[in-house]
RNA sequence: GGUCUCUUGGCCGAGUGGUUAGGUACCGGUCUGCAAAACCGUUGACUCCAGUUCGAAUCUGGAAGAGACCUCCA
């Protein structure tokens, strides 16, 4: 039984062929992965916690099953536009004015909120986190690179991407599903339209407007680069002109990824990804998180219960075991009651955990432990099964309390394989931590209160003349380290 | 309206054409001075209709419902 093993058994379910596909890198042994980092503009929240977690179970697998994997998530520091009442407004210049701050001020604010975040829900940093301001140069070769092959023209300063043409030439629509002439007729009136040949066409370059404050120099104008090229000149700036696995959520598939499919087919002269990979959205009480909705929860406000749909706090770990209760294709439903539940399988998990040490080995096993591990991986090579995994540490908890309680019993070499894998499926892979700092809050916590209870119960006993219970208490709470004096205004204790 | 996805027991959620998912809740029991934990057991499901099949929650067709994207948000 060997982790690497496992490699060449992947199965991972391939957007662009609508079923789970064999995982075969391009170089062998390495998986490069590329994923949609967050606008940082606002507070992170849970849509900002799913694709994480995703996409760090995938990270943390593949790896533990021997890839070298380059994990790339971006940071989108230069903003959408805005089609609404601000015409071509960047979101980030639009908050920068309102709180009236460097727009990179801004960026760089809501980037450590997100990284706090994403510490706190125990996602590992990926390999390397670029951002999209700094890689204005690329974006901006890129786009000359799609104008030179003549899939793009300049309008009034922006560069628009010609969207008929590559139909035409490559086929549009391939990864989402979208036929290019309905699109048209569905296309409403926005900004930008007039200079726009065909209504379906996307900027690669946009020319900006005098109240718009981040802004670079290009050949075509002073502006900012166009929604999507930003991925594709990172990605293949980082991973190459193809590349393994693309990840995002599914409301990025159109019209983003379907945007940097035609970007790096075009500039790349094949399209780069192989598989694609996307997680579902999530919902709370059934609808979906919407700031219009009032339903709006960031991270921070399930870690401390602060919202008014929230009945208590979760912890990071709650949130991340919730999300990986599901499987990453499917929505999920964020209610109280569901979360509560979560929370308290989670704790056996944990409870189950702290046994392990404790665990005596027998003549004999009465169960196979084997052929648990086995399913774990099974679990994980089906697509990332999360959930699978997770009711597996249900049964491997099943199983370490049957051996505590005496109705089990497993070879010494059984409870070593059950110890060591327990850990790495539930640590190593989907990625939970001991809450060690919570932990040690809650023992100083009830520390204090313990300490209270024995030396009232001392107070009582001098009250009554009771010496020997009083100084006994003292004593052995000094053979404990802990040192207790009276004072004119009580008994005080320290360690 | 278009494209796509989904519909499993009180709640959350896996899944394979025939065999217990799992968690949580509830109920009964063991254990415990009481309680908790743990363990054992019971109850409870596959949106509806039709078809294929010896047999379908699992395949096919249809209906209903929900959600996502097309429009700010992952």
């Amino acid at each position: 039984m060997n982790p690497t093993d496992n490699k060449g058994k992947v199965l991972l379910f391939n957007t662009l062929s609508k079923r789970k596909e064999l995982l075969s890198p391009i170089v062998p042994d390495h998986v490069g992965l590329y994923v949609c980092g967050p606008t940082v503009y606002g507070e992170p929240h849970l849509g900002h916690a799913r694709p994480a977690v995703t996409f760090d179970l995938v990270f943390r697998y593949l790896t533990h099953i021997g890839y070298k994997v380059r994990y790339v998530r971006n940071i989108t520091d230069v903003g959408h536009l805005e089609h609404d009442a601000d015409e071509g407004e960047d979101k980030i210049a639009k908050k920068a004015r309102l709180e009236q701050l460097e727009p990179m001020e801004v960026a760089q604010y809501y980037m450590d909120s997100y990284h706090k975040a994403m510490d706190a829900l125990n996602v590992k940093n990926p390999s390397i986190e670029p951002r999209a301001s700094g890689h204005i140069i690329e974006q901006i070769e890129m786009v000359q690179k799609i104008l030179d092959k003549g899939f793009a023209y300049v309008s009034d300063g922006s560069v628009y991407f010609d969207v008929e043409k590559f139909d035409k030439t490559f086929g549009y629509g391939k990864l989402s599903g979208r036929v290019l002439s309905e699109l048209i007729a569905n296309t409403r009136e926005l900004d930008g339209q007039s200079e726009k040949r065909n209504p379906a066409d996307f900027a690669l370059w946009k020319k900006a407007a005098p109240e718009h404050i981040m802004r670079w120099n290009s050949p075509w104008s002073v502006g900012f680069p166009g929604w999507h090229i930003e991925c594709t000149a990172m990605s293949t700036k980082y991973l190459g002109e193809q590349f393994d696995i693309h990840g995002g959520g599914m409301d990025l598939l159109f019209p983003h990824h379907e945007s940097e499919v035609c970007q790096s087919t075009v500039a790349n002269g094949k399209s780069s990804v192989r598989y694609w990979m996307h997680n579902n959205m999530i919902t709370i009480n059934g609808q979906k998180m919407g700031k219009s909705l009032g339903n709006f929860i960031t991270l921070n406000e399930f870690f401390t219960g602060s919202h008014k749909m929230l009945t208590q706090a979760y912890s990071p770990m709650t949130i991340r075991f919730f999300v990986l209760q599901a499987h990453y294709r499917g929505t999920v439903d964020f209610s109280n009651e569901a979360l509560i539940s979560a929370e308290k399988g989670m704790e056996k998990l944990y409870a189950a955990e702290r046994h392990l040490d404790k665990l005596k080995a027998g003549a004999q096993s009465t169960e196979d432990i084997n052929a648990w591990v086995e399913r774990c991986y099974e679990a994980m090579n089906d697509d990332f099964n999360s959930p699978k995994v997770i009711a597996e540490l249900f049964e491997a908890s099943r199983i370490i309390n049957a051996v505590k309680d005496g109705h089990a019993t497993l070879t010494a070499e059984d409870v070593e394989t059950l110890k060591h894998y327990y850990r790495v499926f539930f640590f190593d892979i989907l990625g939970m931590k001991p809450e060690t700092a919570n932990v040690a809050d809650k023992y100083s916590e009830a520390m204090n209160k313990v300490m209270d209870l024995v030396l009232s119960i001392r107070q009582d006993a001098k009250a009554n003349k009771n010496w020997a219970i009083s100084d006994k208490i003292r004593d052995e709470l000094n053979a404990a380290g802990i040192t207790v004096k009276d004072t004119k205004d009580g008994a005080e204790w320290s360690l």
